[in-house]
DNA sequence: GGTAAGATCAGC
DNA sequence: CTGATCTTACCT
């Protein structure tokens, strides 16, 4: 039922998400910090920094199907980063997870991240966030909203976020679509694209 | 079939 | 600031 709460545009679905609870394998998390993604230009959210930018292909179909799908990459040919699909079926949009703060299953989270890592960095940034809470490319596709997935999420109350640039894109690199919750030590540093354009270029 | 760029991270 | 490491998507 919840995942009609993320059929919507990915901003609302972003702020939506902040706050949510994430079941990984034996990790459990709150979501601190994300940030949305549009799609192709024929649709209602043009996005030259999103992957479905150029249409559906085999790596960008799942974001092209309903939301509360995960859609997960390979990024830089090391990580692993995390999605979750908004929009109606049909329309393109995803919501990066970030960073999280681990709530339960500590011990978990912090075997698979090398040995010495602060708590609040163990799951700080998005590749990170998927190494602690064992979320792989295996993964892609599967609902979120489903009790049976190895991993989940769950809604909560509405929190206040703060907005900003997205970080390492190096399209559309002024637009606000970063969402983080206020003061808290698990968000990312903001580090912009060296590939992005001169601020104030526009889209 | 070749290749350039990339929604990252850690170390210097 | 740089290197690691590899997949995707676009070009010829």
């Amino acid at each position: 039922m919840s995942a009609a709460q993320l059929a919507v545009d990915p901003v609302t679905a972003a702020r939506r998400l902040l706050g949510a609870t994430l079941y990984g394998r034996d990790v459990v998390a709150t979501v601190v910090e994300v940030e949305a993604y549009g799609g192709p230009p024929s649709g209602p959210w043009p996005d030259a920094a999103a992957h479905s930018f150029r249409g559906p292909t085999p790596r960008s179909a799942v974001m092209f199907g309903p939301a509360g799908h995960l859609y997960t990459y390979r990024s830089h040919g090391i990580h692993v980063c995390a999605n979750v699909v908004c929009g109606a079926d049909g329309v393109a949009g995803a919501v990066l997870l970030r960073a999280a703060r681990v709530i339960d299953g500590c011990g978990a989270a912090q075997g698979r991240r090398r040995a010495g890592v602060a708590p609040a960095a163990i799951a700080r940034g998005p590749g990170n966030l998927c190494e602690a809470l064992g979320i792989t490319l295996a993964d892609n596709g599967i609902d979120l909203m489903d009790r049976r997935s190895p991993v989940r999420l769950e809604l909560n109350a509405l929190q206040e976020g703060a907005a900003g640039p997205r970080v390492g894109v190096s399209q559309a690199a002024d637009r606000p679509w970063r969402f983080w919750l206020a003061d808290t030590a698990e968000v990312s540093a903001y580090r912009r694209s060296p590939r992005a354009a001169a601020p104030g270029d526009s889209d």
